[in-house]
DNA sequence: TCTAACATACCAACCAGTCGGTATGTCGTA
DNA sequence: TACGACATACCGACTGGTTGGTATGTTAGA
């Protein structure tokens, strides 16, 4: 028999030190911090508090403001664009052409009041940060490239079902869609208008359709 | 015969106290300084060295640090915004829609290297301000309307003139093609690239291509 | 002489980052 | 098993620097 400590049978183990979670925590309130108010104007001492933590703690786990920036991009505004955007293009190998229409269908069923005042945060971060941090704009970078690339593999997929011209260029195309999404979230984040985001999801299912290879 | 000031034929008055010029070397200076790190990071004490004024004068001139961001937009960004996208339409009563798919073309041409690093202005400060301060939203807001009503505008004159479908919703086409090509300039900014910029202005001619109504 | 158009000196607030200190865990060794 | 030695995780007061904004002084021009 396995010896054991005394709270391997509670559901939560309340232990002071938890050096795993006390990180998330503060993954979790600098993210909100830093898309409610942008990277430069986020407070650290705002972050702590709302983390319950100190700046002792943060400190310990990041060595700078920009790091924990960089973590934010890596761990958590990643984690979004998978969910929301690339997971539902996986499988439907029979017409992929179709699937991206729906995601940005469903991206407009779905899309959420706050994402009409505070828009994309991976779009927000790389307009701010781009010009002024190498190491930002190279790792934002990334993520819209795992993006773009995301895009490309089902138009591919889709000329090798046969449901998208051959002439099309599936990289020019992504990319094309990839900006007119953080397009639309930026005017609809500036009109404050859900509805003009999902008029454009609606536009850019449409322009999908004049890739359609004639039957 | 019409009396006269000293200085009629002279090309350069040269008074040390010319407040009209005095507040656009301010607003020219504040403009680049926002440009270039945002409004919030942009610094007053900058601003006024860049100008080569005091805070005195800034002061006397504007009120608070957010009204004269107000007074970038309203006179400086709005400016570009007609040089550059809304000028080349006027006239074309003939063929709009191809005067449209030129204007993306030129903006394909003629990009400046700068932009492929700052991007928009416009869009740079909308994403940052728009969910801050109201009155910030409001000015970028009034902006990006005159944008749209100039391409709804030309998309309509198009459509009397029989180049473009009947079908088609002016105020919807236009505004995604604003949000397009704001996204191109937030997303090539971000790569740090002008060809990117280029292939998406291309796309967006050819977007337009499938509007024109059949022969 | 009177006022608009500046200049200069200054301040309180806030910021990221530091540092001395403490509590909690881990591990080698006897 | 017990204990000392050490490392990790965290605390919170403090600092130097920067910021937007102000109060007061000065001068050009009508």
């Amino acid at each position: 028999m396995k010896r054991h400590t005394e709270n391997d049978d509670a559901a939560v183990p309340r232990r002071t030190r938890e050096p795993g979670q006390t990180r998330q925590k503060i993954l979790g309130s600098a993210f909100h911090e830093i898309y409610r108010r942008g990277f430069q104007a986020a407070s650290l001492d705002g972050i702590v508090a709302d983390a319950g933590v100190t700046k002792g703690a943060l400190y310990h786990h990041f060595p700078d403001k920009a790091s924990l920036g960089y973590a934010v991009v890596d761990d958590v505004i990643r984690g979004h664009l998978l969910a929301r955007w690339l997971g539902p293009l996986e499988g439907h190998d029979a017409d992929p052409l179709t699937a991206l229409q729906n995601a940005f269908r469903a991206r407009a069923k779905e899309v959420q009041p706050h994402e009409a005042e505070l828009g994309c945060p991976l779009n927000n971060l790389a307009q701010e940060m781009s010009p002024l941090d190498e190491e930002f704009r190279a790792r934002i970078e990334a993520v819209f490239d795992q993006w773009r690339a995301g895009f490309a593999d089902a138009l591919e997929r889709a000329k090798t079902a046969g449901t998208v011209r051959e002439d099309v260029d599936s990289q020019q195309v992504a990319t094309f869609l990839v900006a007119a999404a953080e397009g639309s979230f930026g005017l609809a984040k500036n009109a404050r208008s859900l509805e003009m985001f999902r008029s454009n999801m609606e536009m850019l299912a449409r322009y999908l359709e004049t890739l359609r290879a004639r039957a």
